[in-house]
DNA sequence: GCATCAGTTCATTTTTTATTGAACTTAATG
DNA sequence: CATTAAGTTCAATAAAAAATGAACTGATGC
């Protein structure tokens, strides 16, 4: 019943968390405690809100909400998850840098820690994720030319219009390469 | 073969511009030009960035290639999308504020523009999609007790941890408060 | 008051995205 | 070196989201 498997790194004994009820209707997933589960549908709301897959809200909640670093089976089986779904979700959180692997010693496992500074969650978010959108998109849009529109059937007024947005279109860029470092050190 | 439904509003005339092919390939869609073509798939990468449906970007990066307003029946007939996905997705457009109602003496229909200010699309977007989630996230953060966890499990050190991210998830919306506006201003 | 135009709604279908699970590394252990 | 444990990969499936289109609403004009 109680898994067997290590829960906390190293030496820690404690009686499986897995097994009390009582202040948790416990309904779908494991025996998770209504504090956990509550996280949990925090992070779950957030994730989805920015459009990632609410498999990485589940175990980015579970990490915050468990003091000690847990494994990848530990998260296996306390979200009754699949090990793909697990390991894939594990290489996003890490690649955003939201989660930091702790090694243990004398255990073969990674365990893995939550990233709780707002700051550096933000800051890697926007680099590693935002970052090469807009650079994806600065480049295309350094590469239109008013040629590449059907000029012939553009008043006077079209045309400036269209070059005024062109030109916006272009500064738009460099507009994030200010804001982005403001809004790391604000949250610092 | 020219659309006889109008295009522009009021009585500007031009030659339909659907007809030109010479500078724009014309696959998959109706007749856009190259540029319109580049500008919309330029907004449709950052839509799905977002994670907002492609036909958002799809309309916006049509009203910001064409000076002129454009109708609900012009969208239709240019990107060849169903009555009901545009009527959707003028919707959405319009509740963060990314396009503006134009109208125009003696037409019925209502017609169209993109928002090109960077700072308005952004703060709306932050104020109608961001802020909205950030207070539902405080609300359920501020509801959260050390109780609602199973606390006889836990060691000192533990108990201090967890206390210690509770603490920080209350703080995160707050932090939110100050950021945004400092956002919009850098972007004035 | 009947027909048409402008647009919305929403059940259905299509498409996309996420999740699963079984087969497969790779590394440690006896 | 065979065995097990730890984790990854990826094709298949399930689930979620988006797009479609037909039926509807409500003006306008005739």
């Amino acid at each position: 019943m109680a898994r067997p498997s290590s829960f906390s790194p190293g030496d820690v004994p404690v009686s499986s968390p897995t097994e009390r009820t009582e202040d948790s209707p416990v309904s779908g997933a494991a025996g998770l405690s209504t504090g956990e589960r509550e996280i949990i549908a925090i992070f779950v709301q957030m994730t989805q809100a920015l459009g990632a897959p609410r498999s990485l809200g589940e175990i980015y909640g579970l990490l915050f909400a468990t003091p000690q670093p847990l494994a990848f089976q530990d998260i296996v089986e306390r979200l009754e998850m699949s090990k793909g779904s697990v390991s894939q979700g594990l290489r996003s959180l890490r690649s955003i840098g939201a989660i930091t692997p702790v090694v243990v010693a004398g255990d073969r496992r990674e365990f893995f820690e939550p990233v709780v500074e707002l700051r550096l969650l933000v800051t890697s978010f926007l680099r590693e994720r935002i970052n090469p959108q807009i650079e994806a998109w600065g480049t295309r849009a350094k590469g239109l030319k008013p040629a590449h529109f059907n000029l012939e059937t553009f008043s006077a007024t079209d045309r400036e219009t269209l070059d005024g947005r062109l030109a916006k279109l272009k500064t738009w860029r460099k507009r994030a390469g200010v804001v982005f470092p403001v809004i790391s050190k604000l949250l610092g």
